[in-house]
DNA sequence: TCTGGGGTCCTAGGACCC
DNA sequence: TCTGGGGTCCTAGGACCC
């Protein structure tokens, strides 16, 4: 028998890091916009009463919002990613190790606590959190991760559970994996969800019951490992170490369309430059560079193109200037004129911790290099992200991302503390 | 007028090689 | 008219996740 895995994951997380520090939002519908207050990524139990879906755009918000007092607020990630923190090293006591899954989700490796009550070690675990946060939590306990997940949306979804579900016990898992629809399954997306419905295969107890040969030819071996984990067999252990990163992206969808080069290179620059200070900062070198950009995907009655291209960096690099000088050279072959771009990104590949990078034979002194990269990134950490730009970037900002609606850096900027007063 | 950003994994198919 | 078989590597695109 495997050792147990729990999940915890952070209830309605964004508003609740925005109501451990406004209790003004407590009690009141909330919802939290993606970047460029785009569309509603998270919403408070009471925004999620009054029909608000996730991804819902806000435009089409605006009747519900005036109606019902919400409160809507921008994204505020430099928040959420320091409340995260807090969170973890509150769990810290409660589990062998942990595999941080997003930044309101975490794994943890429950060997070596089987002889206690894992409920009432979760309920601790909770209480725990909600001291040190102030954040609301739910845990699903279960033998592998994906009914671990499905344990954790049961204790979000029945408040029987108070919380806690542990579905090691036969009857609890039957009952609740019956009753659960397989589109909400971990995996399951809307394409899959559609093809086993066709076959009338319902809920998580019938997909569970799939032969696996017919789960292989439904989803290929994605679905096949899936319905292995519905038995309790993991094929997914917790991995406390974070497997070296793939790729890397800096996109951003744009405050007004762009319909010149020169303004898309502006963009693209900075884009660029973000994307070298990324990998500075995990140590790292990047093969490859993708340029991108497209017009608005949901105007279907407009003009529609996208365009990209992917060049070579060699050597590979983590340098700002060769990275947009590989920027500009994929955008001129990936341009046409005439359209109005709405979003655009740069895309890096083949990355490789900076002592792994081979070298080659042509190799200019990169000493002068490293040391302006150096500056540039200090400036930036110290000012804010796009203080320090390049010239290329040019000073007309007008596609820059809205957020209007954001909250102050509460823990993470001096000028931001709140303060106190007795 | 206004619809996010950043990831992972898998497969099919083309190019190329012997 | 007949035109191999088996590899590898790469890329584009789909599907899914939060």
């Amino acid at each position: 028998m495997s050792a147990p895995i729990a999940l915890i994951d952070c209830n309605n997380y964004y508003v609740s890091c925005e109501r451990a520090f406004d209790s003004s939002l407590v009690g009141v519908p909330v919802i939290v916009l993606s970047n460029n207050d785009g569309c509603a990524i998270a919403r408070s139990a009471e925004a999620k009463a009054l029909g608000i879906k996730m991804g819902d755009p806000i435009h089409h918000l605006r009747d519900v919002v005036r109606r019902h007092g919400i409160r809507v607020l921008s994204s505020n990630y430099t928040l959420y990613g320091d409340m995260q923190r807090r969170v973890i090293a509150a769990c810290e006591p409660f589990a062998r190790d942990f595999e941080i899954y997003s930044i309101d989700e975490t794994f943890l490796d429950l060997a070596g606590f089987e002889g206690r009550d894992l409920v009432d070690h979760a309920r601790a675990m909770r209480e725990q959190v909600r001291l040190w946060t102030t954040i609301p939590t739910c845990v699903g306990i279960a033998e592998t991760k994906t009914l671990a997940k499905l344990a954790n949306a049961a204790a979000k979804k029945d408040a029987r559970f108070e919380g806690v579900a542990d579905l090691r016990d036969d009857a609890v898992r039957r009952e609740v994996m019956d009753a659960f629809a397989v589109g909400d399954v971990w995996g399951v997306g809307g394409a899959t969800a559609r093809k086993l419905t066709d076959l009338g295969v319902h809920t998580a107890g019938a997909l569970r019951d799939m032969p696996m040969k017919q789960a292989r030819a439904v989803g290929t071996v994605v679905l096949e490992r899936l319905v292995a984990e519905l038995r309790g067999v993991p094929s997914d252990a917790v991995e406390s170490v974070a497997p070296r990163r793939k790729g890397m992206a800096v996109t951003r969808s744009f405050g007004t369309p762009v319909c010149d080069f020169d303004r898309m290179m502006g963009a693209l620059s900075q884009y660029a430059l973000r994307a070298g200070e990324k990998l500075r900062m995990h140590g790292l070198v990047a093969g490859r560079l993708t340029a991108f950009f497209h017009t608005n995907r949901n105007r279907p009655d407009r003009p529609q193109y996208g365009g990209s291209r992917t060049v070579t960096l060699h050597p590979m690099s983590s340098d700002s200037f060769e990275l947009i000088a590989a920027a500009r050279r994929a955008a001129e072959r990936a341009w046409r004129d005439g359209y109005a771009y709405t979003k655009a990104g740069i895309l890096l590949d083949d990355l490789v911790p900076e002592a792994e990078r081979p070298r080659t034979l042509f190799e200019a002194d990169t000493a002068k290099r490293d040391r302006l990269m150096g500056a540039l990134d200090a400036i930036n950490a110290k000012f804010g992200t796009w203080t320090a730009v390049t010239a290329t970037q040019g000073f007309k900002r007008e596609w820059k991302l809205r957020s209007e609606m954001r909250s102050p850096a509460w823990t993470t900027k001096i000028a931001d503390v709140p303060m106190v007063r007795a």
